[in-house]
DNA sequence: CCGCATCCGTTACGATACTG
DNA sequence: CAGTATCGTAACGGATGCGG
């Protein structure tokens, strides 16, 4: 009970950016959905689970709801029928490019030792 | 039992930089703990949890474990008496700088209408 | 005192089965 | 295909213990 699925259940555990960041984005897998989107443009439900990473269908759906009521991501054509409808970053998702480039570059560089499959994409 | 206290523990989810780098700090606590390290140079055991955030001493205990043995954080005088020792960036660690600055920034730009509160600090 | 380790209740995760 | 329900497991978080 009580997980944490939309804006107004967010706990801001300081006024300090960076924690208030790591409020929403802290975790394991929402970024790696962000990072679905941007190298996408838009993804189904379904899709999402075919990233090598195997997000399970509860998470996957706990995370959307958050992320869109925070309004990082939002549905496609959400009047339609469920089928086939998609996801993809407002402004606001798009506005983390640089968080997600960061980090990236960061792993190249300092992870490579520990795990050296990692790959390049910057 | 089995919490992720060290580097060999990591179960590297893909090859992707940006889920690899989330693999080390995709938690709500470990970048928290790297900015206090940016913000004061060096900071005790205790002096942690005097931060608004308010970490409890089993999950700072577990992530400095691991942000060590990662060598993002290092023990200053490892070889005295506990008493007093701190902990400070290693280069690895040194180099979130730009991680922490864009995640900041991007909080205080799409986090405000949620949390007026929040600061800015860059 | 300070730096942790341990205990234990609560919450979140994660795999899978299931429903519209 | 888009989600939800269930249920076992792991992590969190507060309290407390204990050695240096």
């Amino acid at each position: 009970m009580s997980m944490v699925i939309d804006a107004n259940s967010i706990e801001w555990r300081s006024v300090c950016p960076i924690a208030s960041g790591l409020d929403v984005l802290g975790d394991k897998w929402s970024l790696v959905i962000v990072r679905d989107l941007f190298e996408h443009g838009t993804r189904t439900y379904s899709e999402f689970g075919e990233s090598p990473e195997g997000i399970s269908t509860n998470i996957l759906a706990a995370r959307l709801k958050l992320l869109s009521s925070i309004g990082i991501v939002e549905h496609v054509e959400p009047d339609r029928a469920s089928r086939n409808n998609a996801y993809q970053l407002t402004s606001s998702g798009l506005a983390l490019r640089s968080v997600l480039e960061e980090l990236g570059k960061w792993s190249q560089t300092h992870l490579k030792a520990m795990h050296p499959d990692i790959v390049s994409i910057f």
